[in-house]
DNA sequence: TTAAAATTACTTACCGGTAAGTAAGGAGAT
DNA sequence: ATCTCCTTACTTACCGGTAAGTAATTTTAA
């Protein structure tokens, strides 16, 4: 069952897909506006502006992201709950790569743009981070960590994974003198990436 | 001795710094113009146009790069060139961390309008690590790894941690309910990713 | 050796395009 | 008849790029 989207939604929905596929910067609402079927004024009677229009699918994000992390780490178990940490994270930005450009891009901009309301939502998974953490480091799980470092691990390093498959491409274009060069598929970077991390986090 | 440095020498110094600290589109020439003391048209005399001087500022910092990356990392011994080369990388990424910002950005955009020659330098550093992390596991010293995975857990999680400086402060703000958020210093972010991707790659 | 010619490294003044944003009005539903 | 949701037609401002001119230096040639 298809829930038909307003006016508003599709507005957001096509802002989504051009901000992430051309920056800030490099999205023009007229481009918005004919994708949606509507022009450019049309933005203007639900959206203040530009920016308020980008806050508003920045925001539908982080708050999306916040509530599933937060809702798949209750475990109380440190192994568990670290595992399912990046798992979660990582399957949000597989399942919504226009969020894995936004975010990249934010990050590369100092999130200088970013509303406050986007600073609580990321607040509330990197508390959630935190906690498990220092849960493990309570029962001598994990060594003590710097919870913004391994934040910065999972989520830079998949998402950065996530934009730059045509730059694999280009960079393994000139590196063909071996020929073991299997783009893995995005789901096995992920278990990849928590082994690696489980292992360097554990005591 | 300070090497004077010619007009256009000049014109790409402050342009690698406006394009780290506002992005491609968000840099205007004559901003760059009116910091070097020039107008606008002068600089359309020493480059072709926008892009041209975006690709010098670029080409520049892959170039010096991929040179101390391939010179740091040739001992030969898979565990001391891996040190090397997160190393390595690291201070290049602090010691210029407009590159930081600038690389980060163009991952975050898919590395779009890279130009070639920083792909080639790019794949020269990509190559090093094939290598290091080839030759531990022949030694069986590392398992067998995605390199291009374990370029990214390095390289963007230390450009974003440098990048993202401020971020940490606002997300800080927010979470001050415990006061052992002392912002760690990147040096020591280096030495203990450092640690981290050792321990997660060797078997 | 010196005057003319050419080149370097700019400046002033401007054009064209474009993108954000607005004013005003109109069609359809309630 | 008025509120919602939009369109047409516009303004403002900015920014990349160019045309034309010029002062200072260098090269060439008589």
């Amino acid at each position: 069952m298809v829930e038909k989207l307003s006016k508003k939604e599709i507005i957001v929905k096509e802002a989504d897909s051009f901000f992430s596929k051309y920056g800030y910067e490099a999205t023009h609402l007229e481009a918005i506006a004919k994708e949606c079927g509507i022009t450019k004024p049309a933005i203007y009677y639900h959206f203040k502006d530009k920016s308020a229009l980008y806050e508003t699918v920045v925001l539908q994000h982080f708050t999306a992201l916040a509530d599933i992390i937060v809702a798949n780490t209750q475990n109380e178990d440190p192994l568990k709950d670290l595992k399912s940490y990046i798992q979660t994270f990582g399957n949000y930005l597989i399942d919504t790569p226009s969020f894995s450009a936004i975010f990249s891009r934010e990050l590369a901009n100092g999130a200088k743009s970013l509303p406050h309301s986007c600073i609580l939502a990321l607040s509330r998974t990197l508390e959630c981070l935190e906690k498990i953490l220092y849960q493990g480091k309570e029962q001598k799980i994990f060594e003590c960590e710097n919870p913004f470092m391994v934040q910065m691990m999972i989520v830079t390093t998949l998402s950065s994974y996530i934009t730059t498959k045509e730059l694999r491409k280009r960079v393994f274009d000139v590196l063909e003198n071996r020929d073991d060069h299997i783009d893995p598929d995005i789901k096995d970077v992920i278990e990849n990436l928590t082994e690696k991390i489980i292992k360097a986090l554990t005591c």
